[in-house]
DNA sequence: TAGATTGTTAATCGATTAACAATC
DNA sequence: TAGATTGTTAATCGATTAACAATC
């Protein structure tokens, strides 16, 4: 069968149609349409057709989306029909929120250990899971079959964890350290880079607030 | 002069750029050729030169850029010049993350008041800042020069508190709630939505695994 | 001056939107 | 059947890349 590939463009938009799906399926709603749909979302009814039909006719003719159907697709499409594990490397602040923060957990992401450097911390519960040393990373991620390392430590460390990671065989980091990873290509990196995100909002900041005021 | 507008999508790219250049004058490299830039950071050297350019020239010709110069120059286009004042709603673990994980402060973003609404956390000390009631919300805004809302909360309460801050004034919301917010259209926001991250991942890593195994 | 590299225009590519025929 | 709304093709728009003249 044709594999046509799909951008990036649309499928960075699909856990949102997602988020979008869940809340209508919750409140009671069968079915909707892409017009429908467009208001709630705010993006035009073509770009939701075009998303959609990406993967397949999702709709019907005459009759729209059926809203649960469409949100048990489009989970299944992001994957959260399978269990992912995951390491976090850093319990630190970030690490902790991220492992707290989790009802990830409700959509298949596990994380099955945490590790850290700094000695105080080991042995520590985070959510009910020790905290291990950083000797211990690869044996643990063979045992337990790994899919995905999350980075929440400095940026001075991260390029030596990733490279380890990937060495026992971790295919997906998911980094919230400041930098760019430099992986072998058959690794996916999703960045979280959060001052990327704050400089932005600066920016626009600047930008909206006093037109002429960068000189 | 005419304001040309430009593309959110050169913008988001300005912070990594600026973080590159930091590196670079930082491991002082004194010029850079556009063709030297792409090399490392993995574009093309005319999308860097497109980029620079719609600010002004900040090249020269045979010459290339001096790297800290145009550091200097993105950093004040980014709005990183000037002080931005932060109060952070959420005290939980993410709060905390983001207070701490903030040396944003050297690049001018402080933090002057943290809120919540569990009484436990009130007077608690997160990096020497005081946890609030929500209560003092409005009053503490006004009084501070507040310009960014920071919504580490949970996305029940996320509507209900953004719609204080846009009456206090405020015009630039970041925000970690799991969900879109409804705000003037002269209100910024900037959203982190960790979980859409971490689900783009998830497909990414059933689409380049085993390529046709979402059926 | 000659060589290098920008600034900028033109060409290409991809993504979004519009339109409409297919069909429920 | 008639009305509604999708799936899909065509048109538009914007962003990226290529090319090259300007200039340091």
């Amino acid at each position: 069968m044709e594999e046509k590939e799909i951008s990036q463009a649309v499928i960075s938009r699909l856990p949102r149609y997602f988020r979008y799906l869940g809340e209508l399926k919750d409140g009671g709603t069968e079915r909707i349409s892409s017009q429908e749909l467009s208001e709630i979302m705010k993006v035009t009814a073509s770009q939701i057709r075009q998303d959609f039909n990406n993967f397949g006719g999702f709709g019907q003719q005459g009759y729209g989306y059926n809203v649960e159907f469409l949100y048990t697709e489009i989970g299944k499409i992001l994957g959260l029909h399978k269990k992912h594990h995951l390491v976090l490397i850093g319990a630190g602040n970030l690490g902790q929120a991220i492992a707290n923060y989790m009802n990830f957990e409700k959509r298949g992401f596990i994380i099955n250990g945490i590790f850290d450097i700094n000695k105080d911390l080991i042995g520590k519960r985070v959510r009910d899971i020790p905290v291990r040393p950083m000797e211990e990373l690869e044996s643990f991620v063979k045992e337990h079959n790994v899919d995905i390392g999350v980075l929440a430590i400095p940026k001075e460390a991260a390029a030596d964890v990733a490279k380890r990671l990937v060495k026992c065989g971790i295919h997906a980091i998911w980094n919230f350290a400041h930098m760019d990873l430099n992986v072998p290509k058959d690794v996916l990196v999703e960045n979280v880079h959060l001052s990327d995100s704050l400089m932005k909002l600066s920016y626009n900041i600047n930008r909206c607030g006093k037109p002429e005021d960068h000189k």
